[in-house]
DNA sequence: CATGAATGAGTATTCATTCAT
DNA sequence: AATGAATGAATACTCATTCAT
């Protein structure tokens, strides 16, 4: 819809700025808070300090956001968009349910990556988010092992993966994709993002793919 | 020894009497303690509550700790010393290392379950644990994961084992044992833990295993 | 200079409106905490009733000053500047030193009676005022018995004064400033600090001054 | 008395007993007590550091003392009672008034020096007295004062002692006497009691004696 | 829109006192 | 009489949130 044809036009235009705004003055305010929640996690990021590091004045945190526990929120939200967007993406077109598979394992990780802090935050502050929250970032969770469960029944159908259990086999990819955040204290010192993730790939990959298969996927099971 | 062999047969006696007085009001108090952690999170858990909780004054609590923070570290340090104790035991007189391992990851998994609020305690308040407390931690986790990487390494010498990165597999093996804490609320609706760990060693002993041993292990690797 | 002349104009201006708060609040809350102190002392003075008697909230309190000794200290460090300011300054210019010494004991006299309680509290609340304060004001009182000392060894070198030990004699001094102080009770019904003063200024002049140059220094030595 | 004597005799021997282990209690308790006073102040001695210093347990001295505030009366009392014995003994059957001045005088510091503590506290707890107890200190201390104003205006009216207002002089007196007290702190490195003492009678004399009994009281006038 | 001073409910910790043994 | 574990009222200090400028 053009300007001309809207009556409303530049107060249209007001509101793209006053939109663009609020997006800049958010990115500001949640790249400090995943600072200082990383740092000091959220009980202990006081508002002050956040405002602080933001570079605006407390008052104006609270133009954009309604609680502290907001803050958290919209944090969380990020990586929870950014599974939603990059999982699924990163699966479309591939037929194989294998490398299918393997290709959401591998943005999953990479998202988790990019989210580290984000990651940690929504298996640490789990008390800390309200109740609606907490029930949305289960939903979610079971939502995309969803994509990994779909693929391992497509497998097992196929005779390409062995007889596993679907449900916790796909949580058991989640938790190693989470994995990476959780244990990134002890991992980080040996591997990068890219060798963890063909370091699993390849010890899930031995596991469920079927013996007389193994040989035709060792770019997947193999790992020097 | 008769209380007349020994003249400070009473002064023992009274330390003894001591000792068992503290330990019984430890027990309250933890136990209300974990109660309240599982259900509100350290923050949320006020010491007035616990008091009431646990069925003693709020004075009697700070006679037996020194600070909120002692409350979390002992609870936590209970499951610290349930690994030490249980995941050693299970493996000692094992020769071989496939069957050591599988020993290991079960008892694991039974103080995880057994303990299952502490276990996720160790992730959620980590922020609310001084540097100390968090360090013992994570040495303790290394430690455990050194019992299993030796397991993985003596198993590969022999050939049984495929060849992986022994410092992630075995991390990996902790993490699906604390998997069962984690993803309780998922896991729990569809298994009990003996299922869940017998659904889970099939799955690592898969990766695991070399090709040519995976028969001699049928009764770990398949899981109908 | 014109605000238009500085471009930082505005923003010194801030600076000071902010300096002048500070100011202001810090007024109201030591004249609050000076009038609590009298009654109550230190340790029965409550923040909420000073928070209630200054008519602002415990929080503002504490936007002023980090802890409740650091108001015993602002009470006792105006006391102090007092002293630095008002005695030297009504010794300054004075040739003889028995007339200087008369002098500085008046100010310093008036000085207590302007700060009563303040004068008071440095006594009372020693045990309350951390050990740099109370060296602190140790110091202090080090410093202000020189004043005297000096003048008294001047005195002592021009044969104007009797030989006394100018260390006690100059203690004594500040000691018979400070019960005005102390003793105020005891003689607030009797004199007022005018009379006070010219009585004591007679009693020590007496002491002091040399046989021979006592009926030159009558309108100090007589107290009719 | 002999036992047999007195049918009550043997009870009236264990009140006896029970009275003296009463006071020996009390002495223990109150020992420890001046030495936690003057390290620490009242508010912060604890009874259960007092009870530790004194070797005693917290409920022994709940059995001497109904309250805290009861140790520190007692305490104080104790300086009290010295005061009303000791100086009239030493003022008794002087004449002179002038000699009898100078025997309370150092009688009264001989006293403060013996219960220095004692003499400090009475000054800085007044706040933690009750509102009876004070009074009844502030009695006692006119009361004192009253011995040596009474001096003082018998030596007036013989004309050994220059015009002054009794009330001043004889409180200021008491105010140098306790000074020793107060300033110990300062004057301790200088001098000891009977220097002090000696320094101040002469001061003081030098103040007081009219001008032609100077010479007949050289002795206590000058100070070498 | 932005600011940051003011607010005050909320909470860990202390310590005099009691009382069952 | 003596003990010392238990009590719980009392209190300094914090920090998310508001709102006048």
């Amino acid at each position: 819809m053009s300007e001309s044809d809207n009556p409303n036009g530049n107060l249209g235009g007001i509101e793209a700025v006053r939109a663009a705004r609020i997006e800049w003055r958010l990115g500001q305010i949640l790249t400090a808070a995943v600072k200082l929640l990383s740092e000091q996690g959220f009980q202990k990021m006081l508002i002050t300090d956040l405002a602080k590091e933001a570079g605006v004045s407390v008052g104006t945190i609270y133009q954009y956001v309604d609680t502290k526990e907001d803050i958290l929120l919209l944090v969380v939200n990020d990586i929870i968009e950014s599974y939603r967007r990059e999982v699924p993406a990163a699966m479309e077109g591939i037929e194989d349910p294998v490398e299918r598979l393997a290709a959401g394992f591998r943005a999953y990780c990479l998202v988790v990556d990019a989210h580290r802090t984000a990651a940690l935050l929504a298996y640490q502050e789990t008390k800390s988010i309200s109740k609606e929250g907490r029930e949305r970032l289960m939903r979610l969770e079971v939502e995309t092992n969803s994509y990994f469960s779909d693929c391992i029944q497509a497998g097992m159908r196929l005779g390409k993966f062995a007889a596993v259990e679907p449900a916790v086999a796909s949580g058991t990819l989640t938790m190693l994709a989470h994995m990476w955040a959780l244990k990134h204290w002890y991992l980080n010192s040996m591997f990068d993002v890219q060798t963890y993730i063909r370091s699993q790939l390849s010890f899930v990959m031995k596991a469920l793919i079927a013996g007389e298969y193994q040989k035709s996927y060792s770019h997947l099971v193999n790992f020097s």
